[in-house]
DNA sequence: CCCGGTAAGTTGGCAACGACAACTTTATGG
DNA sequence: CCATAAAGTTGTCGTTGCCAACTTACCGGG
């Protein structure tokens, strides 16, 4: 006998009561999230998105292509994968930002979570910025985009906050200022987690030996003196589709 | 004599054939770099390192085994290919050093040759730090890692020169805070780049807008404030190994 | 309460891919 | 001058992403 549970999700999935449990329901009832789960673990297992839509399936106990039913194409649940990423990263960031009222030491914890989610992650973070994800004429898949959306007003408004605080100068309550800074600390972070996770830096003791000097270095640089950019740079439609210009393709 | 071999590009490349003239001759003589070059092509093309291996064969004009005999597996021609981008990185970093002596435009133009290569050739750039390289044994493949750190060197000296001059502190000195500041330069540049070609940031006017007040920064932040890190971070042997710990699985 | 439409799964199939094996052609040095 | 190895060839195997056609289960309107 079977049990249909709603969420308040509106999400259906289906309890096995102990009688009469059919093996092999037709109906999965909670395929879609269930292959998102199995997706990120195999992306966990073999740090790498090269695993096939078909081991996927298997996993969750369905034939080769039930999948498609629920994403058109593998790209697509890639990209669910990678909304799940950003949705940690969100939760992460406020978690280690909770108990913490100094300015300086918020931002800080910002980027450790950044890095450490990005260190307990490789594959998944690498995936959350690949390029896989971006069809070539839409750009980066709508549901990413809004969870990494989130995951940055986070860090935005912790950035606000240190202005008006005082920890940063009044200057920075210029949105184009902070804006520059908040690029400015995705970028050395990201930048940071990418080297660490692709072996271009060795192991460090713990994720603050290595956040706290650099974030800290560029936060006094920030306060001293703001960089400044033109506004609404972030998530700015498709760059990446003029890439013709200087190619690399002749020895030398 | 020679023999000329057109694809279906149109793109010719020449064959030395020491006498008979032959129109199919059987050795390519030349082959390995012609692979590299048609490599590099579908990757500028298709954006994208998931072209097969065969097309990279039918390009160059030889049967869809014919590349086995250079290269083991599709790893080591992807890598042969990032190889190359790291000694384009690394001319194009020294031909953007030349005449200056200013030492803080000198650090600046680092960083601009660095992303203008970067927006200029993502997919090239991706592939250069990618993970797929990375055989789960043995790291980064040598003739990557080798070119990488060429690269780096160079960067490396500049700062160097910088404190030499005076421009920053006399206490970066110390190995231990020039790595540091090396890599904390490396990381924003890296993070930045990485966010522009993956359509997190819009596109800026160009280069300088986008590098100047970042790299500007951080800079200031060095020469005011320079941070300390463990000796010998950089490309210390095999951190993702140990990914194990705090991984994403669950939604909460 | 049945009945038809649709969402969710199913099997079957296809072209293409990476990699292996076995064969053939060319260059070379003792 | 021939043996041998390097370089290129055809053929094959298992697997993959995706398409097509079919089947099963659910759900709302008469």
């Amino acid at each position: 006998m079977k049990l249909a549970v709603s969420t308040s999700l509106g999400v259906f999935f289906v309890v096995e009561t102990s009688r009469g449990s059919a093996p092999h329901p037709y109906h999965h009832g909670n395929l879609g999230p269930a292959l998102v789960e199995a997706a990120l673990a195999l992306l966990h297992e073999t740090q790498d998105w090269a695993f096939s839509l078909r081991e996927v399936a298997r996993r969750a106990g369905v034939s080769h292509n039930a999948p498609y039913k629920h994403f058109p194409e593998k790209r697509d649940l890639l990209a669910a994968v990678a909304a799940r990423g950003f949705e940690a990263l969100a939760e992460r960031t406020l978690a280690a930002l909770e108990g913490l009222t100094d300015a300086r030491a918020r931002l800080l914890a910002c980027g450790r979570a950044f890095v450490a989610l990005g260190i307990a992650n490789p594959a998944l973070y690498r995936l959350m910025f690949s390029a896989v994800l971006t069809s070539p004429d839409a750009g980066r898949p709508p549901i990413e985009k809004a969870a990494a959306a989130k995951a940055r007003a986070i860090v935005d408004a912790t950035l606000a906050d240190a202005v008006q605080s005082g920890a940063l100068p009044a200057s920075m309550a210029n949105p184009s200022e902070r804006g520059a800074a908040s690029l400015a600390m995705w970028s050395l972070m990201h930048g940071l987690t990418m080297l660490a996770i692709d072996d271009f830096v060795g192991p460090p003791k713990d994720v603050e030996t290595l956040v706290d000097p650099m974030l800290g270095a560029l936060l006094n640089g920030i306060a001293s003196h703001p960089p400044a950019l033109p506004a609404n740079i972030w998530m700015a439609p498709r760059l990446s589709q003029r890439h013709a210009d200087d190619p690399v393709t002749q020895t030398s």
